[in-house]
DNA sequence: CTTGACCTTCCAATCGTTGGAAGGTTTATG
DNA sequence: CATAAACCTTCCAACGATTGGAAGGTCAAG
């Protein structure tokens, strides 16, 4: 059985856009064609869509999902080599919390100073204006 | 006083090319320019500057520092409509967070999974393959 | 006067994704 | 059979924020 690239889409979960686009930048190989030109899918190449999108929604790069499908297909690979590049992209997203975690923390402390009324005094605006100053005054009705 | 692009980046943090870049987009007002054809800026453009480069550091879109500038600029502003605008992005961050989150403990338990030697097996390859199916295989050496 | 450090504009690339236009194919229905 | 709808093809552009480079003008010190 063969699929075209709508059906490919759905079974994968990629769009056929982002599908061609995989296919013209290298990360999956190109597909057969039928005779009319389209594009047809095995269920071998539908299973390599699959992997390339449970790899992104684990926030993969196409970058290393290159290297995962190499790793995918070797059958000698050590899986250390697996390992240290999830562990480097679970590190990379660490990180990344981290940074947005910092934000939150500085916003919701700046929206709990602020009252939020008609009024114009507002401790968030002051403080982007005047990152040092603004510390707290939750005191002040 | 004035100050070149490359003071004005300087102080504000911003590079001189994406000073460049917010003027072009309206982000900031057209700089003053020298006879030369240099741009000039005042110690109140800096400060603007000074104000985006704050609001992108707690991760506001640029069309976000939009409103907060005018919300900035706006004597009569109400309290309430900045509160507002920082929640929402505060509710954004927090969906990125948990997003990334996800990542990261499907990730981690995938990694303790992976044995990480020479051998070949690796839970998190054959669950990048099959999704279902890998769930836990700490047990085995 | 030359050199180097600045400045200018313009255009391209990044990353992943979506959108549209212009045109060919297949399928179903009148 | 004709036609319309639903596909498919390629190509080109945009998003958002940022960086890079090329080609050329200006300024300051030596």
């Amino acid at each position: 059985m063969s699929y075209s690239i709508s059906e490919a889409a759905e079974k994968s979960g990629i769009s056929a856009k982002m599908i061609r686009y995989y296919e013209k930048t290298g990360l999956v190989p190109p597909a057969q064609r039928a005779d009319s030109g389209y594009r047809k899918y095995s269920d071998k190449a539908i299973h390599r869509l699959q992997f390339v999108r449970r790899a992104r929604d684990l926030g993969f790069s196409v970058k290393d999902i290159e290297e995962l499908l190499a790793l995918w297909s070797d059958q000698n690979r050590a899986s250390a080599d697996v390992k240290k590049l999830a562990e480097g992209h679970v590190h990379a997203l660490r990180e990344k919390m981290d940074e947005i975690q910092q934000m939150v923390d500085t916003l919701q402390h700046l929206i709990e100073c602020c009252h939020g009324d008609d009024r114009p005094d507002c401790p968030i605006i002051e403080n982007l204006g005047h990152p040092e100053q603004t510390r707290n005054s939750t005191l002040n009705t």
